[in-house]
DNA sequence: AGAACTACGTGCGCCACGCACATAGGTTTC
DNA sequence: GAAACCTATGTGCGTGGCGCACGTAGTTCT
């Protein structure tokens, strides 16, 4: 019986809310508040994450496998007993650089398209 | 009475299946079946328009004032009669390359995350 | 002759999203 | 000191967008 490695390509393409959220668990675990907070700051309050959106999303995200719940590690000074922290999982990584690359790409159609200037024009 | 001229920010962020549309549209008119082909040619057919999909979401563009019906122009040799051109308005413009903006950022936002290499890494 | 392509569209069911609400402890404001 | 707000996670509900199938119809390929 073979394990079935699953492939980044078929969980392409992410839903934004999904990309927003793998993207805010790269540097490293988060709990579902700061994903609120940090996404919100990240698009100048362009991107606004309704509670439910988010957790409906993080636990969808988990049942992929792209997500994983943490043990509690900031049990340092100031820990909310409430919070509840996750973590990306390498597939989870890996599906977000190749959504991050599908993104690039349509940029770069959008310059190419002369809608927005390439970076450094000469 | 003031004239309300329409912020493209009001219309961010697009759907996605809405922004391939106007990034299609971008070079010129284009009608219905050719948006689909060019867009799934664009993406390597990683992203597949599907027929329902694609006329709901440019009569919804229409209706938001994003994209025009134009004047059939190509009445030179190969003209379908059944072939319904769309061109993209000023507005439209506008709000595809804000998108475009958008986007860029959340690639910038990648690349910082280390998720992508930067493109020239030194 | 039948299949496939071009071209536009509708019907239907699922489910994701936005908004409101529930819960609850802590802090800030009036 | 009561009201309002923030942190934190989650459910309930209604709308609507999307995927898939199907409809229609002319042309082209095998």
């Amino acid at each position: 019986m073979t394990q079935r490695r699953p492939s980044p390509a078929e969980h392409l393409p992410l839903r934004p809310v999904e990309f927003e959220i793998l993207l805010t668990l790269a540097p490293g675990e988060r709990h579902g508040y700061a994903i609120i907070q940090e996404t919100e700051a990240r698009s100048d309050g362009a991107v606004t994450l309704e509670t439910g959106t988010l957790y409906r999303a993080l636990h969808r995200l988990v049942q992929a496998g792209l997500v994983t719940p943490t043990e509690r590690r900031h049990t340092d000074d100031s820990d909310d007993e409430r919070r509840r922290y996750y973590a990306l999982t390498p597939l989870g990584r890996q599906v977000a650089a190749a959504e991050a690359m599908r993104l690039a790409r349509l940029v770069s159609a959008a310059q190419a398209a002369r809608l927005i200037p390439r970076p450094s024009a000469p």
